[in-house]
DNA sequence: CGTCAACTTTACACCGTGTAAAGTATTCAA
DNA sequence: TTGAATACTTTACACGGTGTAAAGTTGACG
């Protein structure tokens, strides 16, 4: 835990950074991120016990990069519920830009490796639990759609975040990231407010 | 080319799609679907050049098998718009069901396979067309929301109907088909029918 | 009887992950 | 100044799954 060791780890955490976001098809290898980082491919494994376990710490790393918890703080101190909503998606489409390409290789783990499984989901259900803030302060302001319950008003608004709905609308429509929160927000205020 | 030959095919394609609906988190490999099938691994090379090769026919074999076609035909001859999409989310939504399990494990190929990517590519994009058929059948009918341009609600509608969205709300939030199946259809209306 | 097709058997090359262990270089402390 | 701890390198290898190669077996059919 020294500080040259802290060093290493942060020059691999990069290096997986840097070669997931420059990922052209093929996926990225240990050997490749330990050539990347200066290092042999053995050190990584003196700071990460397995590949899941790179991915997992380079979501952290991003998180903590990026200012994730400042990002969100906004939607938190939102007056209204309306306000929370916008703010939240904004926030939230953000970042999915940034995380995306680390997400998709601890996607494509996922099938293989439980611990990557699980990691994904905890950070799915605690997006989903600021999905749930949405949706509560809707309710509190008497703003919420009856048209659905509030327990299904969370699932879709969570399933329409998604990182799946996000890949799906840029890379696969083509929609630039604009144009897909634009949307996003529009589509989110039509399905959860209520009208008049 | 001969019938035994043939009848050897469809045991390997049965066996690959059993094991893979029973899959429970390890991969399906192809010595399982060898032996599942009653033949040699090798065997399965002499039929299909490769795994991604094997899932492709799989899909195939599930749509022919489920007469995919059939399915679709009742939405293909409705009489309006409003009654096309109605029918064509019914039938993509119940064929979801059948094909996830390949459909999944196809996808997860594509990350490293080209081949396995194209040839999902391609069904999305025939997915697409049945898409683009409903929007216009509602354009004509004057039905078509003017929130949107019509390629933007093409692409909406996809989205909405996408297999991963299917997983997201079915395997993720735990709705059941039926529940899966009436929101989509009524979300759709909501989305893309101009009101009044 | 022979031959052709379909399949089996055995063996092996390749790739990427993860483990193991011995060697090196730097730091720091008694 | 010695020597022990830390952080890394180097080399080697086991494992699992895919795909290739080639010789051997079986049965059908002219």
């Amino acid at each position: 835990m020294s500080s040259k060791s802290q060093n290493t780890r942060n020059q691999i955490l990069q290096a997986a950074w840097k070669l997931l976001e420059a990922d052209r098809g093929k996926g990225v290898r240990i050997a490749d991120i330990a050539k990347q980082a200066g290092v042999s491919r053995q050190a990584v494994y003196l700071h990460f016990t397995k590949r899941a376990d790179l991915l997992i710490e380079t979501t952290h790393f991003i998180d903590h990069h990026k200012d994730l918890e400042g990002r969100l703080r906004p939607s938190r101190n939102a007056a209204t519920g309306i306000e929370r909503l916008a703010l939240f998606v904004d926030a939230w489409c953000h970042y999915i830009v940034e995380i995306y390409p680390v997400a998709k290789a601890l996607l494509a783990m996922s099938a293989t490796d439980s611990d990557a499984a699980a990691a994904w989901d905890n950070r799915m259900k605690a997006m989903k639990h600021g999905c749930e803030a949405v949706i509560n302060d809707l309710k509190r302001d008497k703003n919420l759609s009856s048209q659905m319950s509030a327990k299904e008003s969370v699932d879709l608004f969570w399933t329409l975040l998604s990182v799946r709905n996000w890949e799906h609308l840029t890379l696969d429509c083509g929609w630039i990231q604009s144009k897909y929160v634009a949307h996003i927000k529009q589509l989110s205020r039509q399905l959860l407010i209520a009208k008049i």
